[in-house]
DNA sequence: TATAAAAGTTAGGCAAATCTAACTAAATTT
DNA sequence: AAATTTAGTTAGATTTGCCTAACTTTTATA
């Protein structure tokens, strides 16, 4: 049985891989910097996480996931996502509010829990925030690839999810009348710092780069949770 | 903020002062023997409650809880209840799986969380067990004074809770077929062991007095949740 | 009432998860 | 290639919640 602390381990080097398409290691520092420990905190732990075969690594190598610890990782976002989508859907919580919450809720013990919770939710595909919820089986369906950052001058494209999940940040979001599904586009992009003018039902807004990069989109063309029509969109993964 | 264990000490405390009508004060080893821990633990940590001021207790004194103990105990239990009663009415666990559940659940930190929950379901008075849910301002309505074992012998009795919870138990009573609501008639009491002869639903059933004693009952003109017309079957509690 | 039993306490220890401070190795820059 | 910066490690300490073993106080009983 893993501890709460252990499970945010696991569930942590899981979630910086998939912040970046191809990043699979990672180090000591940065898994600190995440969890907001200390690195010689996070040392200890993976000598432990080694010692339960739930991590590869070695003395100033970089961390990475086994078989089992990645087993685990995922069924702890499994059920933070399931628990987030309870809380906006049932309870009437807003997007920004849910994190916090599930960040508690998804450490309870109980697989019967999180498969009736899944079976009453209506086996969801992806959470408040537009991220994909792996099924019972562990399978991620579909990882996005682009962010606002990524689209062209003229282009349109639709917003699918965000990549910050902070509270600041979806407030900011929802000021800007941003959400799931609405479409965005790119009317100028400034040379010099990168700042956006996009069109958002018919009104103009501006937007930074940092913001940009954190909005995940898709062509207007794709329709979630199928493959993009155009190859363009998603990627499968792991 | 109190930690899982606080929580599960104060909640403890104010529950076995609730398994008997006018019990207020309690010792280290009947604690200990509770929580299923040592007599040495129970003493560390009552060292640590008294020092936060939830608990008034002096060395080999008896222990209650302050005011403000008492308030996060019956917080405590207002949470388990409220968890028990989603798990049973929504996800569909049986009234033998939710205790242990709601174990962990109780102890997710959210005023929102428990408010909403109880909204979505409805303001519930009783969890499945027919024990009473206290609401927001922590007022229990009712507690139950008599249980099976205390009827006479001819006397018709309706079965209102139960007071072990154990996942044993519950499946022993579903196996004689008896039920919140069910109504009661006790047909005999032997002498020598105290062995009732009852009468349920027209079939005839034998149980143990050690299982009389863990049933709650009410006299049989008794409505859940209004005074007793007899005045002899509820009680106003703290 | 003396004594035995039960109830409660203390001291000392352990494991988990964290920290600080001092160190070593690796990577980057000049 | 040497020097500096960054990344990673180690040792030693702390807190929480638990333990055992030995002790003391209170209560019950012969």
């Amino acid at each position: 049985m893993l501890s709460f602390t252990e499970e945010n381990y696991l569930k942590s080097l899981l979630q910086i891989t998939l912040l970046e398409a191809d990043k699979v290691e990672v180090g000591t520092n940065e898994l600190a910097n995440y969890l907001q420990v200390k690195p010689a905190t996070v040392n200890d732990m993976l000598k432990k996480l080694k010692e339960k075969k739930l991590v590869d690594y070695q003395k100033y190598g970089k961390i990475s996931l086994t078989k089992n610890g990645r087993k685990f990782a995922i069924e702890t976002i499994r059920k933070h996502r399931l628990w987030e989508t309870f809380l906006f859907e049932k309870l009437e919580f807003t997007w920004d509010e849910v994190h916090d919450v599930a960040e508690q809720l998804e450490h309870i013990k109980s697989s019967k829990l999180i498969d009736k919770l899944d079976k009453y939710l209506n086996y969801p595909q992806f959470d408040p925030h537009g991220d994909i919820i792996p099924d019972a089986e562990g399978n991620f369906r579909i990882k996005f690839k682009f962010t606002l950052a990524d689209v062209g001058t003229g282009k349109t494209c639709k917003l699918v999810a965000v990549k910050d999940n902070s509270s600041n940040f979806l407030h900011y979001v929802e000021k800007l009348n941003l959400k799931i599904n609405s479409v965005l586009k790119v009317l100028s992009i400034e040379d010099y710092d990168g700042l956006l003018e996009l069109e958002v039902e018919k009104k103009k807004v501006k937007v930074s780069k940092q913001f940009a990069e954190n909005i995940y989109v898709v062509c207007d063309n794709c329709v979630i949770g199928k493959p993009c029509p155009n190859k363009c969109c998603t990627i499968s993964t792991k």
